[in-house]
DNA sequence: CTATTCTACAACCAAATGGTTGTAGATCAG
DNA sequence: CTGATCTACAACCATTTGGTTGTAGAATAG
C-alpha cells in the first residue's frame, strides 16, 4: 500500500499511468515524451511496476507498458473507506445537532 | 497533488487519517498511540496538514487534529478519472472484438 | 555482417524523508 | 509561584528518491 501511493506521488508517474490507460507505449516511446533521460523514465516505470500499477510485456526488442487495473481499484477502495467513515461520522454529528435542536426551540 | 499522495504513502499517516475521521485527537493524544517519539508524530501531522488532509485547531494548550474532507475527495476523484478512462478503453476494445466476431463465425 | 535501436543495470550525486534528541515558549494544576 | 504538560522548532543522522552518465546485451534494419 505504501508503494502504491508512493507511485502516485510523482507527476511524471501519474502522467505515465494516464498515457498507458489510453494508449500503447513502449518504454522508449514514453521516454520520448519527457525531457528527462531514458534511464529516469525506465526507473519511473519500474516504480509503477513494483506498485502493481503497470505491467511490461516484451515484444521484439521493445517492452510494452500496460496499465494494471487492480492497483488503481485498490487505491480507490481505500480512499472510499475513509470517505464512508467520514460521511458516517458527519451524519452522526448532524443527527446529534438535530436531536438537540436550536437553542430557541422549546 | 504530489503532497497529497505522498501523505498517503506512509502507514502511520494513513492510520492518523483513519483515527481523526472517527474521533477527536490532540497531537499528544495521537503520539501516545505509536511507539515513535512525539516529534515524529508531530512531523507526520505536519505532512498531513500541508497536504490539506487534516487541520489543527488550538484548544487551550492542546492542538486538536481534525480530518479535512476536501483532500480525500480530491485524491479519490483523480483515481476515479483514471478508472473511467480505463473502463472506456476496455469497453472500446471489447466492442472491437465483438465487431470482429469469433474466427469460426461466418 | 555491421550499425542502430531498445533495454537493463551499475555507480554516482543532491535533495528529500523519517526518525532521533534537545531546547524553549505557552498553558494548566496545585 | 512552581511544576508538569503540550506544542513548536532546530539540529543532526541514516536511508530513500529522483536524477545523471556510462557500459553492455538483444533484437532489428540495411
Amino acid at each position: 500500500m505504501d508503494r502504491l501511493f508512493q507511485a502516485f506521488a510523482d507527476a511524471t508517474r501519474r502522467d505515465i499511468v494516464r498515457r498507458v490507460t489510453t494508449g500503447e507505449y513502449s518504454v522508449s516511446g514514453l521516454a520520448a515524451l519527457y525531457t528527462m533521460s531514458f534511464a529516469a523514465v525506465q526507473k519511473h516505470v519500474a516504480v509503477l511496476e513494483r506498485a502493481s500499477l503497470v505491467t511490461k510485456e516484451k515484444r521484439g526488442r521493445e517492452q510494452i507498458v500496460r496499465a494494471n487495473h487492480d492497483g488503481l481499484q485498490k487505491a480507490r477502495r481505500l480512499l472510499d473507506e475513509y470517505e464512508v467513515i467520514w460521511r458516517q461520522r458527519s451524519e452522526r454529528i448532524a443527527d446529534l445537532l438535530a436531536e438537540t435542536g436550536p437553542p430557541t426551540t422549546p
